[in-house]
DNA sequence: CTCTGTGCAAACTCTTTGCACTACC
DNA sequence: GGTAGTGCAAAGAGTTTGCACAGAG
């Protein structure tokens, strides 16, 4: 089947983090790996195409279970939704005020966050949400 | 009226921000002024011991229009829930995965975040979130 | 055959909206 | 009198839950 041979890499790394690889978990998977601060309502339009029976339910399962398996990462910085994306180098998002776009942040100040111990708090994760105008509304504003 | 005496700072700091003071505005921001990480339930529950009649609507509006004025900041460190705070002194926040406890977090470091310029993207607001299991939950889990 | 996963619908939580009533300028 | 603020109920979005069916080991 044409169709699941890209899916390959997803579903060994689904069975080596001890998840039965079903169809709609590899699309979930596929859906998360290709883009960046992924909402449930975009897997969901997008897992739709392929499998039109899936619904919401499954798919906030499916979430839930990478979540769990830290296979995800889930965030905030959008207060109305979360939004998701697979665990890689540590980064941080920038929401764009005006459009709402969220871009990846990378400041190395950041990363001596993690594992740190303040105040005999252990951190064990860290999320840094940062918020301004994008370069996109900038230029509009000033035009 | 005794009772709206202890809220004479409130009231001169709704008029200096062009906001009327009503009572249900002094009210809630007499609860903000008295905590830190204040849900709107919060505020609800405290606020209908002095005005039975309030409603989350106006709870909500005036949370709303003490943002619009910049007097408060809204958090989601919380995922379910935003919990808002008086503009005070730059600081971030850490939740315990445990309990649930949203305890304040001072990191020097994280002063230098705000009003920096990364990749073009002019940061006018940032908030860090840090997680991780709290004293009183290590104390616990050690016992 | 059993257990896990999926799908549907309904429920639930937090928040917002529409509209009428009230109160201040 | 007109505008701004409040309160109620209903709506709305995102997410979760209960339960029955399907499908894999």
């Amino acid at each position: 089947m044409v169709v699941f041979l890209p899916m390959e890499k997803s579903l060994k790394s689904l069975n080596k983090n001890g998840i039965r690889a079903t169809p709609q978990r590899l699309a979930v998977y596929k859906v998360l790996s290709e883009g960046k601060h992924i909402s449930a309502e975009f897997i969901y339009n997008k897992v739709k195409k392929m499998f039109p029976s899936i619904s919401f339910a499954t798919v906030y399962a499916i979430l839930q279970l990478f979540k769990d398996k830290e296979l995800i990462l889930e965030s905030r910085i959008d207060f109305e939704r979360s939004t998701f994306e697979m665990m890689l180098a540590p980064h941080h998002h920038f929401m764009c005020k005006s459009c709402g776009e969220i871009i990846d942040i990378n400041i190395p100040l950041c990363d001596t966050l993690k594992n740190m111990e303040v105040d005999g708090l252990k951190i064990e994760n860290f999320q840094g949400y940062f918020y301004g105008v994008c370069k996109k509304c900038r230029g509009k504003r000033d035009a």
